[in-house]
RNA sequence: GGAGAGGUGGCCGAGAGGUCGAAGGCGCACGCCUGGAGAGCGUGUAGGCGGGAUCACUCGCCUCGUGGGUUCGAAUCCCACCCUCUCCGCCA
């Protein structure tokens, strides 16, 4: 959400910088509109209130000395009534300016490109070099079917499609990237370990940014309030919401393992085999609460930290600065990182850190002092995968895969698997 | 799921139609005291919105779980919902 008083003071700025993701809200004038109305009949109401107030003492008093107050009574008869309706109006009013409100996107910062879509996302840096292959490398799907560590097909007997079985040494090596990933985080960047809630009410989902404006996109337990979670951020962000932190409270940092449900609403057709995209899948969250001056170089560090996993299993990314068309809705910026799937012959996401400054924390009401008696200031809020499990496990296997169609498991994660190689079984 | 109790400021806790944004205590901040610390004493200690001022200022309105209602007036009365606790049942 943005701040009502920018738009009131600054809303040829705000359209400018909106423009640059693409069409300019047309909410943003309506806003003008209702907002200006609604400050005019604020304004009646407060003063009859206050009128209220007052003769309601002078009734007090009245009826204590024993006089009779029965004309100032019938007076404020009126009065209450016209309240009431002026209220009632505002009431209207405050809901609708809410849904605008809701409904537009953050504003980028100043340092993302320019750029209508993903053609425009400017690579920053890479890492690593694409293996090169003796033989023709084969997709994680077709590895992990030879190899019997993942089913795809009972998943859909069972559950439908994009759902999956990890069997054997596959589900032991899902299991073990968790864990080597949060205890990375944990042991070396000084994240708290938490365990979210997969269910949230809906005001979480407003709070971090994915409803209302897409409600297609998630999974909604019919009959309650309840929506399975897209992502850790949402339960992990709202943590803290409604809150006034402490002056020493901030950065907080935390690492949260999930599953993740999305409904893959309008992704029908793409990347239909795999581990890619999944109605459920694994990630390691990392969130932080940052004070605003600092949330540029956390999400540098951030984004390092994620990429720092990256590194230490030996898979070649890049990473690439999302140009201002291509922003999610709620973030001022974001780095996808990117990771090489051989099979593709391309770099497909694996993790996306994003800054959004106090959009989120003004949805979710987080906010924080900076000395024990300072006015409350809303915190910055960031968060980034660190990383996506299931993309891990299909770019480990195929970038590791071996002539023979075995998968060597890359050395980080030994300590956490008990085998240095998942072989086919012998025929 | 059944029965009961309860949700008040950072925390504990009073309050039972008007003088209550709310006693008292704890905590915290500042000051006095001290060589320093503690004790003691004093002062101050919620948030939101709107208006005026625009460094820390001021006026008004709102907020005692949330939302409605009754009333000239609600923390206080009524209704619905949410949450917490206790007991019973069920259950990993």
């Amino acid at each position: 959400m943005l701040d009502v008083k920018r738009l009131r003071h600054d809303l040829d700025g705000v359209k400018r910088a909106l423009a640059r993701r693409g069409a300019v809200p047309a909410e943003l004038d309506r806003f003008v509109e209702l907002d200006t109305a609604w400050r005019a009949l604020v304004a009646e109401s407060d003063q009859l209130k206050h009128q209220r107030n007052e003769v309601s003492q002078e009734i007090a008093r009245l009826k204590r000395a024993g006089e009779d107050a029965e004309a100032r009574i019938a007076e404020m008869r009126q009065v209450s009534d016209r309240i009431k309706e002026l209220d009632e109006r505002i009431r209207q009013l405050e809901a609708e300016i809410d849904e605008l409100l809701l409904s537009i996107p953050n504003v980028p910062h100043e340092t993302v490109p320019d750029g209508a879509s993903d053609a425009d996302n400017v690579e920053v840096r890479r890492w690593g070099e694409p293996p090169t292959f003796a033989f023709d490398p084969k997709p994680h799907w077709e590895l992990a079917e030879r190899l019997g560590i993942l089913d795809f097909e009972a998943a859909a007997k069972v559950t439908g499609s994009r759902f999956v079985f990890y069997k054997g040494l596959g589900a032991r090596l899902e299991r073990a990237l968790i864990n080597f990933m949060i205890d990375l985080h944990v042991r070396e960047f000084g994240y708290e370990e938490v365990f979210p809630p997969y269910l949230v009410h809906r005001h979480s989902m407003i709070g971090t940014g994915q409803l209302p404006k897409f409600e297609e996109d998630a999974f909604r337990v019919v009959d309650s309030d309840y929506y399975l979670i897209p992502t850790a951020e949402v339960p992990v962000t709202n943590l803290h919401r409604e809150e006034i932190l402490g002056p020493d409270d901030l950065p907080k940092k935390y690492v949260a393992y999930s599953a993740c449900f999305r409904a893959e609403a309008g992704a029908a057709g793409r990347d239909t085999r795999g581990l890619i995209r999944l109605h459920q899948f694994n990630k390691v969250e990392l969130v932080q609460f940052v004070k605003p001056e600092d949330s540029y170089e956390a999400l540098e560090a951030l984004t390092a930290q994620a990429e720092t996993v990256l590194q230490r299993l030996g898979l070649p990314y890049r990473v690439v600065a999302l140009c201002a068309g291509d922003l999610g809705f709620a973030a001022a910026k974001t780095y996808d990182i990117e990771v090489w799937l051989p099979s593709a012959g391309t770099y497909r996401e694996i993790s996306s850190c994003s800054n959004f400054e106090d959009f989120q924390a003004r949805r979710a009401q987080i906010r924080f002092r900076r000395a024990p008696k300072a006015k409350p200031e809303f915190v910055h809020t960031l968060n980034g995968s660190g990383l996506a499990v299931g993309r891990t496990v299909a770019a480990i296997l195929e970038n590791y895969q071996q002539a023979d169609g075995s998968v060597v498991i890359p050395e980080a994660l030994r300590p956490y698997m008990g085998v240095e190689v998942i072989a086919p079984p012998a025929d």
